[in-house]
DNA sequence: ATCATACAGTTGACAAGGAAACCATCCATC
DNA sequence: GATGGATGGTTTCCTTGTCAACTGTATGAT
């Protein structure tokens, strides 16, 4: 008897982070945001970063940044400069109206959090992400997931 | 204070199914089929079905579908049979090859999720299975994901 | 009977990543 | 100081999905 799909935690998962992640996209989508620029701008508000650290730190290939950084830099929230001592560095940093945009943008990754989780008890709550972490840990896992 | 990005649960299902699905992804690109042809492959097993039928359950758009059935038709997996009574309507079924197949993918697939979720106890799986189905059902959610 | 409407499936344009090839720049060694 | 790797960033191609327009078929109201 071959197992159904639903006997899968990770049949679970993925359902339910799918959704999160949607519904997650149609709030940013008001703000003209999409949700990759939205972790990576999260990303920048902490402090300008080189494409290659970001792309180490999301979990995403360089060319995956390369691309989003022409985005974000097409939509005026973060611009290139070069590193003047190495040629070939850049560092990525928040523009004004980017960085004037996170919280905003925060509010709504909150918000989001709360209608799918909120109604979750703390302990719930706890042992989820507790073995989500554990999870991490265990499989080395790197890289930030797109929410 | 904006929060961080590790403060939302959905963060965390969605790092950890991130890597779920594309470990298993791996794993299945051995057989020579993608997660998607084998969702509706693993669907097709419990009987033909009608493609729009399909796209509502597994949460996925009737061109997706269309596409997905052409490349399992493609690899000889599943064909089309047009419905005598309403030309509107076809059905997709499993080949003899496509049958066969399953049992090795669904083996794949415990053999997945137990190499992510395995280690954790009885109780947390319980509690991680019983959250995202409540959460499913509080939501109306329907359709499965990519895994 | 006819015609508008709804519906199943397909198709084409587009978005977003991954993989790999490609450039440029730097550094280490000779 | 030249030259042969590393290393950072970009570009190209491919895959896969959505969205919206389109095709063909059935149905219901007149």
């Amino acid at each position: 008897m071959t197992s159904p799909l639903e006997a899968h935690l990770g049949y679970w998962l993925r359902h339910v982070s799918n959704h999160v992640s949607h519904a997650f996209a149609q709030k940013l989508a008001a703000k003209g945001v999409t949700v990759a620029e939205w972790v990576v701008l999260r990303e920048l508000a902490d402090g300008a970063a080189a494409p290659s650290a970001l792309a180490a730190r999301l979990g995403l290939t360089r060319g995956a940044i390369s691309k989003l950084a022409d985005r974000l830099e097409a939509k005026g929230l973060a611009e290139r400069t070069a590193d003047a001592d190495d040629g070939r560095f850049q560092s990525l940093s928040p523009t004004a109206a980017g960085r004037a945009l996170v919280p905003a943008l925060a509010a709504l990754a909150d918000e989001n959090d709360a209608a799918f989780f909120g109604h979750l008890s703390a302990e719930e709550r706890a042992t989820i992400e507790a073995a989500m972490r554990e999870i991490v840990r265990r499989k080395g896992l790197k890289g930030v997931p797109t929410d």
